[in-house]
DNA sequence: TCGCTAATTGACCGGTCGACCAGTTAGCGA
DNA sequence: TCGCTAACTGGTCGACCGGTCAATTAGCGA
């Protein structure tokens, strides 16, 4: 809207970035041109060349930023530990669900990205998951939860029941029966926490 | 590979159809070209057009004939119904997870569908999902599950947990701790047939 | 056997794509 | 204050896009 007095490349790129992570979360990378891309920029074509290159650099460049800022997320909530105990992991999806339901786009880049190929995120959420296998199994040795389920799956299945919640929520928002987000959250707390109790 | 020896509209429909599948399935429908479409068919690309009249046109018929394989399939197995019990469950899990092992192309075709906005397989999934839901309604009612729970939602979560996991399979695969496919499934199972056990 | 219909072809269209480049201008350090 | 660097612009390029069309040809019913 309003433009800079002044010439501010930290600004113009950051401009540049927002509107090209909105447009390729809401089209995907091969939709999206680049003359779009400039005009919701308020930029020109040639700048977005000048700054990022080509096309697909643009694109690496927006899927780094929020890879970046999710991993970091994600890394902080894992790592400011508590005592190992069931609430710990029952907090853990309650937060990362609730990260999901404010950050929507992420998932749909994250689809984007993984449809077209995309390895990045890959080793990210390896090491992700590994952290938090490793409290489930921390929780496992405790004797707070049930110690015959492989902890990967089981952090797993959580972030897949959580995850594919959103990438589909337009899709089931008015099937019959459906609940909002938080009793969707709510039922599946229920049904996985009882599942993992010991004997 | 060998050319038919007379003009056989319908097989020509059909080759055009498969290799559009494929296509769009590894590329999505943006990022696919007619040219592409015509070389992967092995006919010209005004004949596509003959037969299809666009590109939209063809992806829709793609999408068509793929929803509609999936749905009398999911309808076929949720209508041969059995007396309700924990196994009957159990087994429905095993069949969808089955089903999406022996069609990862489809799931990936539902992703790219659903992220362009496609709201056609909504209509389906819920029809599927009702009576999914219903089953788990009666086993509720006859005591045999807990009934402090959605059924819609019981049916999502296993529907997620067993897509998602589909849909990131080649991202997965190398994850540290990670199982294989039957591996994930039996720890699922484990933990949602016990989380679904009445009190 | 003979037309009629539809399958099939290749050439071609206007438009748009991503990218480039020469030229201009603003800001900043010397 | 002055020049150098980089931010920024408008115009343009060849390639390729989806789509069209007239011409050809195979098959099938009369």
């Amino acid at each position: 809207m309003n433009e800079p007095a002044t010439r501010d490349p930290e600004l113009t790129r950051a401009r540049i970035l927002q509107a090209a992570f909105e447009l390729f979360v809401e089209k995907g990378f091969a939709a999206v041109t680049m003359r779009e891309l400039a005009e919701n920029s308020g930029v020109t074509k040639s700048l977005i060349h000048h700054h990022f290159g080509t096309k697909e650099g643009l694109w690496d460049a927006v899927k780094e930023l929020a890879f970046a800022r999710y991993y970091e997320g994600q890394k902080e909530e894992l790592e400011q530990a508590g005592t190992p105990s069931p609430d710990l992991l029952r907090n853990g999806v309650i937060r990362y669900f609730r990260f999901l339901a404010d950050n929507p786009q992420v998932v749909r880049l994250f689809t984007w990205a993984h449809l077209e190929g995309d390895s990045s995120c890959s080793h990210m959420d390896a090491e992700l998951v590994g952290l938090g296998a490793e409290r489930v199994r921390e929780a496992q040795q405790a004797g707070l939860l049930r110690d015959d389920l492989n902890p990967t799956h089981v952090v797993t299945t959580f972030i897949n029941a959580c995850t594919q919640w959103f990438a589909t929520c337009e899709h089931h928002a008015d099937w019959p029966g459906m609940g909002s987000d938080e009793e969707y959250l709510a039922d599946f707390l229920k049904l996985f926490m009882r599942g993992l109790q010991p004997d």
